[in-house]
DNA sequence: AAAAATCCTACTAAAATGGTAGGATAAAAC
DNA sequence: GTTTTATCCTACCATTTTAGTAGGATTTTT
């Protein structure tokens, strides 16, 4: 789990506190994030071309989330940042092991891959949100 | 996943079959699982200073495994290349986020972490050679 | 003593990571 | 219609990690 990949986690929560009316800015995402300004254009840019995020540019224009929070998973924000899940590079289709199908431990690692996808795929930027509201509460008792 | 991870996981399924009497050598393995027998090397001093095998001086030497297999986890090899899990750096105790306990998304990860650590500890070099026969039955047919 | 095996330290090419830098483009405000 | 402010786009780069290689010292067996 890479920066991008945080920070992309980290700026859909901060999207989709978005009230109707309300803009959010690049800049802003990355004075409350604490996430460089320029390093961010890459993260938005990610998240932009897996479709989670759009924008009209101009000066005063500003992102949003395409779907609802409770529809975008952390895995969706994962793939938006890298080519798919593999917890070992003998799971990715391009190198093909010469054991294949004949080696347990690839059986064992494909079975540890779907551990964490189902994980990453049942948790939504919404859980996060609710997660944070529930953090909040505490830290205010 | 790295390689020394899953050259290791190998490693220790190749000692685990070593019957009494039989000599396992680095020459053996590295054959075998198809290992540079100079790398190889790396990967049996991870293993052997995490106690999981050890040097035998008998006839020849060879390794063997200091446990039976069904008590030596997919999780034991893991640390004994790695400090210790961490699916994000911010839960490794050495960097501290700013947001520190405020952030909704290290809950997160933290609980992914868990997840992960779970599976790994639950999985024996046993279950793997079990899944191995059942593989070369399958294959048999 | 020779041979065969383990043990130990250092080095290195290539890739990934986590950014920075500089400017182009688009649209709203004046 | 120009200035301002925001997004958009491409390239570059230092550092770290990865996946080994290399060379030899030491120990054990023959």
């Amino acid at each position: 789990m890479n920066t991008k990949v945080r920070y992309g986690v980290r700026t859909a929560m901060e999207l989709a506190l978005k009230k109707p009316g309300e803009d959010i800015y690049q800049k802003d995402i990355s004075i409350n994030q604490e996430i460089s300004y320029k390093y961010l254009d890459q993260i938005i840019a990610g998240l932009k071309s897996a479709g989670l995020v759009t924008t009209v540019s101009g000066k005063k224009s500003g992102y949003i989330l395409t779907r609802e929070p409770g529809r975008i998973s952390v895995y969706d924000i994962y793939t938006a940042f890298n080519p798919g899940l593999a917890v070992v590079e003998c799971l990715s289709d391009e190198e093909v092991c010469k054991k294949e199908e004949r080696c347990a431990a690839k059986h064992f690692w494909e079975e540890l891959n779907d551990v964490v996808e189902r994980y990453l795929k049942s948790i939504t930027i919404n859980d996060l949100l609710e997660k944070q509201v529930e953090i909040n509460k505490q830290l205010a008792e």
